[in-house]
DNA sequence: GTATCTGCAAATCATTTGCATTCTG
DNA sequence: CAGAATGCAAATGATTTGCAGATAC
């Protein structure tokens, strides 16, 4: 049976709360400040559990390490080529539809059972354009 | 400057006719046994440099390492949820174009600059549902 | 009380790097 | 010959696992 852990409570509350894509390194280092005994483990073990249980998402870096998501409003991620960063795009109830439509259409030519999909963005961020553009 | 090298030249011409989506791992082992004295580290370098090149791609897998894809032809991937296999899925020049357009517009939501976009289709494979189906 | 969860340290897995040697132009 | 590319082994980085002690129910 699972057991309430007051570790696993601040993992998610803190991931549902932020806005960006923490590493679970960097997640770990945030926390490890009002929890200094903390373990590195107990994150990743953590973050794995949450996952499965569909409560956070974990988002593929084309670069560094695993990034983790806990927002939960319907989105799609878009990753910056310069910095890595994710931003967080929002789409709209007939967005959704018809990306989903659009989707399992796609997956009835391989013959497969389409669940969901996930849309990665590309390109470069605000952030990044602005201080390419002082460079220059 | 560039020079040639066999290794690379196996590399990418085993990943283009190859239809799976083999790791560096998987490739590695393959071509060993056309090419006993090649080492992963070549592999791995190789496949760095190939896909900066563009001539191969970088496909991140939700659960074991990265894989490589040599497809040539503009598709997007479906991914297996039991098995981890890739599949590559053909669009059509109108479905590439109405994909690009509405990608482009999702960009400009967040003042960023689109370059290309990446489809996962997630789901169960052919493969897995018939074992599916027997286990049943 | 017992199963679950933790923190730590050690182990594992994927990938990268240093370096002496071999190959290409 | 000079610079590039290789193979090997060692190093690194991210994540997982084993285990003894702490915690929840």
């Amino acid at each position: 049976m699972k057991k309430y852990s007051k570790q696993r409570e601040i993992i998610l509350e803190s991931l549902r709360e932020r806005k960006d894509h923490p590493t679970a390194e960097k997640l770990f280092m945030d926390l490890k400040k009002q929890m200094p005994e903390l373990g590195i483990a107990t994150v990743y073990r953590n973050l794995t559990e949450l996952c499965e249980e569909g409560l956070i998402t974990k988002v593929k870096s084309k670069k560094g390490p695993d990034r983790y998501d806990g927002n939960e409003l319907p989105h799609i991620h878009f990753e910056c080529k310069k910095c890595g960063d994710f931003i967080d795009i929002y789409l709209t109830e007939t967005q959704i539809k018809q990306m989903h439509m659009s989707m399992k259409k796609l997956s009835t030519e391989v013959e497969a059972e389409y669940e969901n999909s996930e849309i990665y963005l590309n390109g470069i961020c605000k952030k990044c354009k602005k201080i390419a553009e002082k460079v220059v």
